[in-house]
DNA sequence: AAAGGCACCAACCGCACGTGC
DNA sequence: TGCACGTGCGGTTGGTGCCTT
């Protein structure tokens, strides 16, 4: 049995909203504050679907947006959270503050894409175009064959260990796969004066830059849950698995998985000017 | 001036995830 | 444990305005 609608179709209006729709929408909202949209419609006296509403809230009314057109700082840093992250576009957003998802999305889409061609770098792969086209791929056992990968050229992208993103995976394995992304680089830091080999070496299309528009971590969160996601065997358990979210500043938002209660329940002593951070009950 | 092409972006759709029961 | 529901996300579509011919 499928899903019922989230909504009426027949009683709903579709297409660009009115002023005065857009009105209800905000009185509502300023009133009742937000949530529970499949019932705010009928609260608000709106006929339209829940999902519409809060799709013209969060990318339209909502009051914190910026509107306007994007910066060149604001293009470097989506290209290099994109290069990052991928297609995660809530992810991008979280780190653009008034900009949405479903904007930058576009940007992307109508801006950057032409902007990496002309710079010659493949917007999928972030590597230059020729190597595309040069590279010879591994031979990969290609699991995800959703039809959500539009990527025709493909080559490089098969090649790209870091952000094959599978569709089908959870977000706590994303932020895992993340966070492993950046023990691999800490790892290979350690491990370099011995083997000699560099993590671009390894991972040449790692482009692990977390310097780029960094929040000024003063007391940089060290997620307990995250090194639970993180230690997969216990030897690794001494070593500090930071967590990538926090460090890009993504505390605030949904993919940093350690946000509620690691925060909550902390519990920080100052030693050697350095803070210690003990994992809560809650994280065993 | 009209037609066609193109770019942009708001909105829709389907699916996945998280949560409560 | 499984199901239903609410919500969020990413891909896609369609309307609109501008530009070119």
């Amino acid at each position: 049995m499928g899903r019922s609608p989230c909504c009426e179709k027949e009683h709903t209006n579709k297409g660009a909203w009115t002023k005065e729709e857009d009105e209800r929408l905000i009185n509502y909202i300023k009133l009742h504050g937000e949530g529970c949209w499949r019932s705010l419609p009928k609260a608000a006296g709106l006929l339209r679907c829940g999902k519409s509403c809060r799709l013209r809230w969060i990318n339209y009314l909502r009051p914190d947006l910026k509107r306007g057109n994007f910066i060149e700082e604001e293009d470097e840093l989506i290209i290099n959270l994109h290069s990052l992250l991928g297609n995660k576009w809530s992810l991008i957003a979280a780190r653009l503050p008034g900009r949405t998802d479903n904007e930058i999305k576009n940007y992307w889409n109508t801006h950057i894409k032409r902007k990496l061609y002309s710079r010659g770098i493949d917007p999928q792969t972030h590597r230059p175009l020729n190597s595309v086209i040069t590279s010879t791929p591994k031979k990969r056992s290609n699991n995800n064959s959703s039809s959500n990968n539009t990527n025709t050229t493909s080559t490089a992208a098969n090649d790209n260990v870091v952000f094959q993103i599978n569709m089908q995976k959870t977000k706590k394995q994303e932020v895992s796969e993340l966070i492993v992304m950046s023990n691999i680089n800490n790892e290979n830091e350690d491990s370099n004066s011995s083997s000699g080999v560099t993590t671009e070496e390894v991972y040449p299309e790692l482009n692990l830059e977390l310097s780029i528009g960094l929040p000024a971590q003063q007391n940089p969160i060290i997620s307990s849950s995250c090194i639970k996601v993180n230690d997969e065997s216990s030897n690794q358990k001494k070593k500090t698995g930071v967590c990538l979210c926090c460090n890009l500043g993504f505390q605030n938002s949904q993919a940093c998985s350690c946000k509620p209660r690691a925060i909550a329940t902390r519990i920080i002593t100052p030693q050697n000017n350095l803070y210690r951070y003990y994992s809560s009950p809650l994280d065993s």
